[in-house]
RNA sequence: GCCGGAGUGGCGGAAUAGGCAGACGCGCACGACUCAAAAUCGUGUACCCUCGGGUAUGUGGGUUCGAUUCCCACCUUCGGCACCA
């Protein structure tokens, strides 16, 4: 019972503390092997070690972590782990600017925000910690990067790749965003350099990589990746120069190889050289040159014009033994198909503008169903719809229906090409020539070649002692001592590889590692694999949709091809939270002084409140701006709650007071119920506020005290709980239930108790609201409209005019159509 | 330019299968308590109005007895891609 002379005040401050270090006392989160439980992986993604824990990170994992408990309470045996992703750049620029050890600011900045973590009071399983950048993690990163080698899924390539000059750094081709092809981490925009790279064939994955089937993603993700992957079908057709070299082209459009009238090569084909004769060298030269200094600059790519030059040379069109001039222009890129194209100006527009620049034929082989042959001397524009095959020899009078498999079969028959399918996506580039990283376990010996570091020598060690220059190269391979090694065939001297890996290496595994974080003889416990994978629900940020979230299903398609994983999918359901802006609906940052500081948020209102606001303020994909008046609601609901529980009052409540507040709580926790389970916490809150409102009514009209306010206080607090840890488990408590509030199970809805008792139909007269009656709950349709049709709002709408038609939903409504 | 999401009161948002538009909260107004203020509690709060009603979910059409919800076109906005052959 309570002694109601002594209602303490709600103060978050003493008892979100006391709680947190009593759950770790008890370890009431380490998630214990129940056999007889259904598993649930609940995973947030890991943050990145920055020094403070951002107001998003809450964002982020204030739902993962009550959906968590939800599922914990509803049964389910669940594993909600949390850790560092901790190499990556930012360390190494702090060492570099404030000459700190990027280790040193790396644990320094994880020590602190485990700190701020724990003050969220979330769920998490802190046993199963792990942290990117401690050996015994990347220990497995290396292992999985040999895995790879030895697979041939890891390869090395020199090329043209993209390089960043103020992270001094080359990135993935994901990593490189916008018009102007940014940094995607500090917004300079990259250069090309040739360089030797390490890669990943995430391209023998894009097929798969296509396939969604089987996963819980959202559509937004979805579309993301498959733009990204950007599968074209069409044709490889070799054309063969006059010198006698193939030069295959792709095409989407073989119905129009009797159109080329040019082909085109990229400004870095290798043929160009070969193919370019003297009289041409000087001006091929020139604009290769030119090219290259362009594709370094920031490109305007909506007003260019297109340019280019003859190499001099001639090809010869395999279907129709036709000589076209070879030409090089960089609106043909090295980076798709095979950096060549056959060029039909009738039917292609960036053809048709070449054409037009250069004065070069266009010639129609399609005609569009229903329009005239378009003629070249006239015509504005490329004629880019399908339509049937003209001019196009033995093929010629093909209906658009068929063009495409004629085109293939044809030119299969004649052993010229085939039909393909090509990728816009490119291989992973894994390389970095940065400090803070993985390094890549290769060495090089100069008899023996490029070998992988034996798996027994692993970890390869980071050393301590490295100095930081922004040089381009990697600070490893300025140590004085670091790359000298012994090869490990011939026993000779050798030298490691200097670059690191890329750190989302060390994210697409982690939630692996997760489940025996010290595991020593593998990167995890197969029989815990076993249990726990996939991981059910996975949330985070949607910024990472061609990043991360490709790289993971990559890495998890992968590993089971070198027989490490089981199955096709490492995360089979996905949810995306939105973006919390500053209070001036801009992007938070530290140059706008618009940033919410959740510690302070915290220390004024408590966590609870900073939870339940970051849930109810927006839908969570859709995220939106910080508002400082509106969390104050939030306090004060929850304020309302303590005191809702606490304060004693009369019982002396009618029975309906007592039926309708037991009616409002089951339909409150049908409708909580529905909500934990989709992502809607919005509206959780706004239903607790809602039932909070009739509670007090109820209490006001002599509840408190009953069977039925005991219950309602009851599924009130199992309810709260997952989202207000603290104030729950206080509340419980205090009312003297066995703790913790956390193991109780999640209430069942009693649908007797929660259904309506009578029911207000709406009467609507040509489908205009005119009444609203109250009926019971099971009424028929010949009594509703018999109702209806007795109301005087009816009868006067009416005008006198006779009922047509009388539409019913049964329990909604009654339309009478006069 | 192409692809995708989103447009609802002063503000954030709700409406789970096409059926009461505006739940819940913020803000605001009034009232109670107070010497006063804060806090708290209560009441009201889309717009117009001749007080009977009328108009409202970005704009314009359409389907339907009935549309925030479905279809078409357009506008605004936020992401993504951007010579991808």
């Amino acid at each position: 019972m309570i002694d109601p002379t002594s209602i303490p005040q709600y103060k978050p401050d003493e008892i979100e503390p006391k709680w947190q270090a009593r759950w770790a006392a008890d370890k009431l989160y380490e998630t214990a092997d129940h056999p007889e439980k259904q598993k649930f992986y609940a995973l947030t993604m890991l943050p990145y070690p920055s020094g403070d824990l951002h107001i998003g990170h809450w964002y982020a994992m204030t739902p993962s972590d009550a959906r968590a408990r939800f599922k914990r309470m509803q049964g389910y045996n669940v594993f909600f782990p949390i850790g560092f992703d901790a190499f990556g750049l930012p360390a190494e620029n702090a060492a570099i600017k404030r000459r700190i050890h990027p280790k040193t600011w790396t644990y320094a900045n994880i020590a602190r925000m485990r700190g701020q973590l724990r003050s969220m009071g979330n769920m998490f399983d802190w046993n199963s910690e792990i942290v990117s950048s401690d050996p015994k993690y990347y220990r497995w990163t290396q292992w999985f990067f040999l895995q790879f080698f030895k697979n041939n899924l890891a390869y090395q390539k020199e090329a043209p790749v993209d390089f960043c000059p103020n992270c001094n750094t080359t990135l993935a081709r994901e990593q490189v965003q916008g018009e102007d092809r940014h940094c995607e981490r500090c917004g300079t925009p990259v250069i090309k350099k040739n360089l030797k790279q390490w890669l990943f064939r995430i391209t023998n994955y894009a097929e798969e990589l296509l396939d969604f089937s089987g996963i819980d993603w959202p559509e937004t993700i979805k579309t993301l990746q498959t733009k990204w992957i950007g599968r074209s079908k069409g044709a490889s057709v070799t054309f063969t120069s006059e010198q006698g070299d193939p030069i295959e082209v792709f095409t989407t459009r073989p119905d129009t190889l009797w159109g080329v009238t040019f082909m085109v090569l990229a400004p870095e084909h290798p043929l160009v050289d070969k193919l370019t004769t003297p009289e041409q060298a000087e001006a091929v030269r020139a604009y290769q040159e030119q090219a290259k200094r362009q594709s370094d600059m920031q490109r305007e790519a909506a007003d260019r014009t297109k340019a280019g030059v003859f190499t001099g040379s001639y090809a010869i069109n395999p279907v129709s033994g036709e000589r076209v001039p070879v030409w090089t222009a960089d609106y043909v890129l090295m980076g798709y198909g095979s950096g060549a194209i056959m060029a039909v100006p009738a039917h292609d527009q960036r053809d048709f503008e070449f054409a037009r620049q250069y004065n070069l034929p266009i010639r129609v082989v399609i005609q569009p169903e229903g329009s005239p042959e378009p003629d070249p001397a006239e015509m504005p524009a490329a004629v880019e719809a399908h339509g049937a095959m003209v001019h196009s020899g033995p093929l010629s009078g093909t209906p658009e229906e068929n063009t495409m498999e004629a085109a293939i079969a044809y030119i299969e028959k004649l052993g010229v090409g085939k039909g393909a399918v090509t990728y816009r996506l490119h291989d992973w580039l894994i390389s970095r020539q940065r400090y803070w990283g993985a390094p890549i376990p290769i060495i090089y010996c100069p008899k023996c070649g490029t070998l992988p570091v034996p798996e027994d020598q692993l970890p390869v060690l980071l050393p301590d002692d490295v100095e930081w220059l922004p040089t381009g190269e990697s600070p490893l391979k300025l140590h004085p001592t670091w790359r000298f090694t012994t090869c490990p065939v011939c026993g000779g001297p050798a030298e490691r590889e200097t670059d690191t890996m890329d750190t989302f290496m060390c994210s697409s595994w982690y939630f692996m590692r997760y489940l025996s974080p010290d595991y020593s003889t593998y990167p995890f416990d197969p029989e815990l694999y076993r249990k726990w994978m996939p991981v059910d629900t996975y949330t985070g940020g949607s910024e990472h949709a061609t990043m991360h979230l490709m790289y993971v299903r990559f890495f998890h398609k992968a590993c089971r091809d070198c027989g490490i994983t089981s199955g096709r999918e490492p995360m089979l359901q996905l949810r995306n939270q939105g973006m919390v802006l500053g209070e001036d609906g801009e992007k938070m940052s530290k140059s706008r002084g618009n940033v919410i500081a959740p510690d302070d948020l915290v220390s004024r209102y408590g966590a609870d409140t900073v939870r339940s606001y970051l849930t109810f303020f927006s839908r969570w994909e859709v995220g939106g701006p910080w508002n400082s008046s509106g969390i104050e609601g939030n306090s004060r609901w929850l304020r309302r709650v303590w005191a809702m529980i606490l304060e004693p009052a009369q019982t002396n409540a009618s029975p309906e007071t007592l039926r309708a507040l037991r009616r409002k709580t089951h339909q409150v926790l049908r409708a909580i119920t529905y909500d934990y389970e989709n992502f809607e916490f919005n509206t959780i809150v706004s239903s607790l506020m809602e039932l909070l409102n009739d509670m007090a009514r109820a209490k006001n009209a002599g509840a408190w005290g009953s069977p039925e306010w005991n219950e309602c206080a009851d599924i009130y607090l199992r309810m709260l709980a997952p989202l207000c840890p603290h104030i729950a488990e206080e509340l419980w408590e205090r009312l003297g239930k066995p703790y913790s509030i956390h193991t109780q199970s999640w209430p069942a809805v009693d649908e007797e108790a929660a259904r309506d008792e009578e029911i207000t139909l709406v009467v609507q007269v040509n489908g205009k609201l005119r009444d609203r009656i109250l009926v019971a709950p099971g009424i028929s349709d010949a009594d509703a409209q018999e109702k209806a049709l007795a109301s005087e709002a009816v009868r006067v709408a009416l005008e006198g005019k006779p009922v047509r038609k009388v539409i019913i939903v049964p329990g909604r409504l009654v339309n009478i159509v006069g």
